[in-house]
DNA sequence: ACCTCATTTTTTGCATACAAAATTCATTTA
DNA sequence: TAAATGAATTTTGTATGCAAAAAATGAGGT
């Protein structure tokens, strides 16, 4: 049957299909913002510049659309997804109930080692922050994140929350923040870190559900801006 | 720019594409079992059952990938998942989570009307069991949860909650239950129209989760029992 | 100018064709 | 007989071609 050999395994790289390049390199897209929301998605247009031919492409669309990160249109293709007010309340929901279920789990799963590296990371962001470091400051904040994901222990509902985080990230994408925003979200972080110490799950809960909310808030403020902005001309069909 | 008319829009059922077909059949086979964990999907085979050609058929599976339901080989093609126990596990956690989150959202927002709905099914379902009608039992009791679910007006949170659950559906299907299950299942569910007509989000939120519990003991439950029947010969490679 | 309708062009959706990888099968060899 | 090798077959992955639908364009009528 097979052909058992504990030879070097020489080749395990064959890189990945093009349809997996393609969908990663296309959801980069859309959460880097680099595709408007509601922007379509040409087949022709977008196999040139990810160099695939449209069948690939057309499997990589299909699965952001499985993921909410697309919006297929009978034919007429797919569009980027363009959240509503509500949509983005609804998905925030959503994330808080993931989020302080992750961190719930976290506290009650955390190893010292990942809580010390938590800390660790906690404190280079501050660091990144106080010389405006932003690109290691959002780096920082994401893998802080992360890594309380990772703590637990449950990749079942780290790729759920991922799924669903995709879809907001666009938004928040380099979302900026005021100095108060800055110290609520420090705060928040600290109180995080004391909880996870405490290994005190419901403290954590609370702490990521008021920490979502205060996220949610900046979103829906800066894109009721946005659409106040874009919208004093309102007759532009 | 656009034609608007108050047209009847007569022709507006240009049924599903292919894709959508292949997607939904396919989906509705691996929930059902009539695919077995872990057996591949051969495109040809497929394609003739399912009378699309490999093109929607490849697209309807990538969707079906990126829902959890099929797992993707590189160069050998898909697999109905298999979810080990640890896997299971996980899945069960994720969806105590979201359940939770549904029943506190619906207990704060259901309406009276949809209560009524909800219990009438209730009694339904009950009739069901008395006259051992499993058929009408279990599809009761999915519309009940479905119901629930929708009280809670959070179409994101619907999709999510759908796409996880997808995932055990193949699980559950048909889990026979005896008795003293069957009167705690009850038992739950009275608690839970209790707590829904209370507008008791905390009490909604506790019931589910030991709802849930008790599903995922079930479901593990008979798992162990099928695996250790499967196994008593463990040299089959 | 605006709407309507026909024509052209573009784009999507699907089927097929072909190359590369994996699997199967037969043959050889120890 | 069992393992190993290599050819044949199957199967996956990708590209291309073609038909149908949608969008764009333009001419004529009100």
């Amino acid at each position: 049957m097979q052909n058992f050999r504990m030879s070097a395994e020489i080749i395990p790289i064959p890189r990945a299909a093009l349809h997996e390049q393609a969908a990663h390199r296309l959801r980069q897209m859309l959460v880097e913002n680099r595709i408007a929301p509601g922007a379509k998605l040409n087949e022709r247009e977008l196999s040139e510049v990810l160099h695939v031919s449209r069948t690939p492409l057309r499997e990589a669309i299909k699965m952001l659309a499985a993921e909410g990160l697309v919006e297929l249109l009978p034919n007429r293709g797919a569009i980027a997804v363009e959240l509503s007010e509500a949509d983005v309340l609804n998905t925030f929901e959503v994330m808080s109930g993931l989020e302080a279920q992750s961190g719930e789990l976290a506290a009650e799963r955390i190893t010292d080692a990942e809580l010390a590296e938590i800390r660790a990371m906690h404190y280079e962001m501050l660091a990144a922050w106080t010389r405006r470091d932003l690109p290691t400051y959002y780096r920082l904040n994401a893998a802080i994140h992360c890594a309380i994901n990772a703590a637990a222990k449950n990749p079942v509902l780290t790729v759920t929350y991922n799924q669903v985080n995709a879809r907001l990230q666009a938004l928040r994408f380099r979302s900026n923040q005021d100095g108060d925003k800055w110290r609520a979200a420090v705060n928040d972080h600290e109180q995080m870190i004391e909880a996870l110490g405490a290994r005190n799950a419901a403290a954590m809960r609370s702490v990521l559900l008021a920490h979502l909310n205060n996220k949610r808030d900046v979103v829906v403020q800066q894109l009721r801006a946005a659409a106040s902005k874009a919208r004093p001309s309102p007759a532009k069909a």
